[in-house]
RNA sequence: CGGGGCGUGGUGUAACGGCUAACAUUUCCGCUUUGGGAGCGGACGACUCUGGGUUCGAAUCCCAGCGCCCCGACCA
């Protein structure tokens, strides 16, 4: 792309009102825009990372059996009476069109799933299902805060599973804890991030997160010394020892929640009556789990570990484009623009910043706030040495590079 | 929802109750410049969040509302 075409622009200051990192360097370096509190516009440059998470996800979780479809932000009220939670859930959105009928915007998709897995499914035959979506969720966050890390509209993958027993149940439970390691591995915050455990499950009487550990986050941890699995408040309060291992060694830390996993068993699908015939032809409930992502919280998440003093350094497997091409001289804007085609050409995803009148500092600077991973400079200076320079935006030392070896370079993941 | 802070050009700031609301940056025009937000000249851009009040006079003081941020509570 070129980044002429793209109409936002960076800014110097940030708003004096945002203090949370994330929001601060995507604001400035124009990957999102605020709309009103807890609600954001993903600009060009965020959305593509945005995709990229979404990607991601969408990976991992249909090689996990997950099927997509998309349900409507836009619920009825009925099926939020049947499950309770139309007076129960604080922060449900109810809206009311001109006749004064209510509907709910969906906080989450229990009420409507439920009732769609009714109308297909009627036997053990059927069953297990794992259905999910990546789409916005409405909740009425009293405070919405940290940029993106907590908002009123966000983007979320849900997953709902549904078993026949609790057996399956647990076992495809098992099956998403390693789908989420492996999602956040892949976003780059593998090390940081710990599987934890927290109060509210059925058999096993735990619930799972996954909590990245940064100064940015609003949660305790409590992360076990020796077997590296972690804790949440309210479990720390009821016991002492580590659920995995044992042991009572753990250093507490500040985390942000990333991603949870939950068993609902049959909390809604007894609402809705959803059953299966068995074998012998009986009625049995169906048992569900649950299991949550939110795309912006981590996208936020991966900004507030890694930046520095001059903006975002993007891992590869998010970043808005893999090359920041920038072309310093107009008499080698021809040179430049081959390179650019034959990138393109190699599957490269390039910005390309051919703007001329622009000061090479103004351009160095925008490209580091940018933080994309690989950056290659075209100029008269880099041609007397022999090629263009390379440069990753996580390291301080760039190199002349022949511009024929230039794939050799960027190895492309993902 | 309780507590605190802040609302002035797009952004960041300034202005004793008193002149045409100032400066930087951004944007636009011209010239110059080309390896870390470069220089010179010119131009555009603000009913000082809204509504009341006090006053001869309000960006400035008072009240109310709205918005935004922070702490807390809340967060299947």
């Amino acid at each position: 792309m070129l980044q002429s075409k793209l109409f936002t622009k960076t800014v110097k200051d940030a708003p004096k009102d945002e203090v949370a990192k994330n929001a601060s360097l995507l604001i400035r370096a124009g990957f999102i825009d605020k709309t009103m509190a807890g609600v954001y516009t993903y600009l060009p440059l965020g959305l593509r990372v945005l995709k990229n998470i979404e990607k991601i996800i969408r990976d991992e979780v249909n090689k996990a059996g997950g099927v997509e479809i998309l349900m409507p932000s836009m619920q009825p009220k009925e099926n939020w009476e049947k499950t309770g939670r139309w007076e129960t859930m604080d922060d449900l959105y109810k809206i009311s069109d001109s006749s004064g009928r209510e509907s709910a915007l969906g906080a989450t998709h229990e009420e409507v799933v439920v009732p769609l897995v009714k109308k297909f499914v009627s036997s053990y035959k059927d069953l297990p299902l794992y259905v999910y979506q990546i789409q916005n969720k409405f909740r009425m966050e009293l405070r919405a805060k940290s940029g993106i890390l907590r908002g009123r509209e966000f983007m979320m993958k849900d997953l709902y599973s549904f078993h026949k027993d609790e057996e399956d149940l647990k076992k495809y439970y098992e099956v998403m804890k390693q789908v989420y390691k492996n999602i956040f591995e892949r976003a780059g915050i593998g090390n940081e991030t710990h599987l934890t455990f927290a109060s509210g499950g059925s058999f096993s009487k735990y619930s799972h997160e996954f909590q990245t550990i940064t100064p940015a986050g609003e949660d305790t941890i409590y992360v076990c010394n020796d077997c590296g699995v972690a804790i949440n408040d309210e479990i720390i309060n009821e016991q002492k020892e580590c659920p995995k291992c044992g042991k009572a060694n753990f250093k507490t830390e500040k985390a942000i929640e990333v991603g949870n996993i939950f068993e609902l068993k049959t909390k809604f699908t007894e609402a809705f009556d959803l059953k299966y015939k068995d074998e012998g032809g009986m009625d049995m409930p169906v048992l569900m789990g649950c299991y949550g992502i939110g795309l912006g919280r981590l996208m936020g998440t991966i900004v507030e570990i890694y930046n520095d003093d001059r903006g975002i350094i993007w891992p590869e497997s998010v970043a808005p484009f893999d090359v920041h091409l920038i072309l310093l001289n107009e008499s080698l804007r021809s040179t430049s623009g081959e390179i650019y085609e034959s990138l393109q050409k190699a599957g490269v995803e390039v910005l390309y910043d051919e703007r001329m009148g622009k000061s090479v500092g103004e351009k160095f600077a925008d490209s580091d706030l940018m933080g994309i991973p690989y950056r290659i400079v075209v100029s008269e200076k880099s041609m007397e040495k022999g090629g263009v320079e390379f440069k990753k935006r996580s390291e301080e030392e760039s190199s002349i590079i022949k511009k024929e070896d230039i794939l050799n370079y960027v190895k492309k993941v993902q």
